[in-house]
DNA sequence: TTATTAGATAAGCAATGGCTTATTTATAGG
DNA sequence: CCTATAAATAAGCCATTGCTTATCTAATAA
């Protein structure tokens, strides 16, 4: 059963935004926070909701602290996603070929 | 780019409950609402939310008006996620086990 | 026609969400 | 020690959300 934290957390485009870079690099707050058109507490705030919902992890360094996005972050997410893929049966044939190469 | 409301509308657990039914079977709004602790306003209001997401579909006849999930419904959620799959190799074997048992 | 039913829409309400500025806590460096 | 900086937390504000009851529209059936 999901969680509704993931959805509710990945619902907010800025939010968003902050996972998706994280995806890409470790960040601090403040390295955030000059990326996006919000505050610093703002940011905090958004991290909080992302790590609630086992969405990134954080890693203390002195008056640092950096942000990475958690591993199996979207599992769960991945999962429910998967269950419909049933109905959905052009896409299970796409998806069929991404796990061949993968192997590969 | 993915649109905060595909989030947004499976960030319900109501809503999530709806989508749920529809994708296994189409249903009225009055069985919907038979099903669920909310009154049938509600329901409504819900659908639309589904509806502007392009979660859900609809069909009259007569009176009634049959929802259903919409072909691809989940498609740019599905595509969205994929783009971190390759973070997460363990899930691909998860993955696998469901395409097994909708084969069966 | 008239009454009934399915569903959408309106209005109002309490709770939540995302933001701000102000403050607090903790670490670093003079 | 004292000051500066990174980040979290507090408090308040306004917009949004999810629900309710009441109403409205449209279609069926008496």
């Amino acid at each position: 059963m999901i969680d509704s934290n993931v959805f509710k957390a990945l619902a907010d485009p800025t939010r968003r935004a902050v996972f998706e870079q994280l995806a890409r690099k470790e960040k601090s707050v403040r390295d955030l926070a000059a990326e996006l058109p919000v505050s610093q507490p703002a940011v905090s705030q958004h991290l909080a909701v992302l790590r609630e919902a086992g969405l990134v992890a954080e890693r203390r360094h002195g008056r640092f602290t950096y942000y990475r996005t958690a591993p199996d972050a979207l599992a769960s997410l991945a999962e429910w996603v998967d269950r419909y893929r049933v109905f959905w049966p052009e896409r299970v044939e796409k998806l069929k070929e991404i796990l061949k190469e993968m192997d590969e």
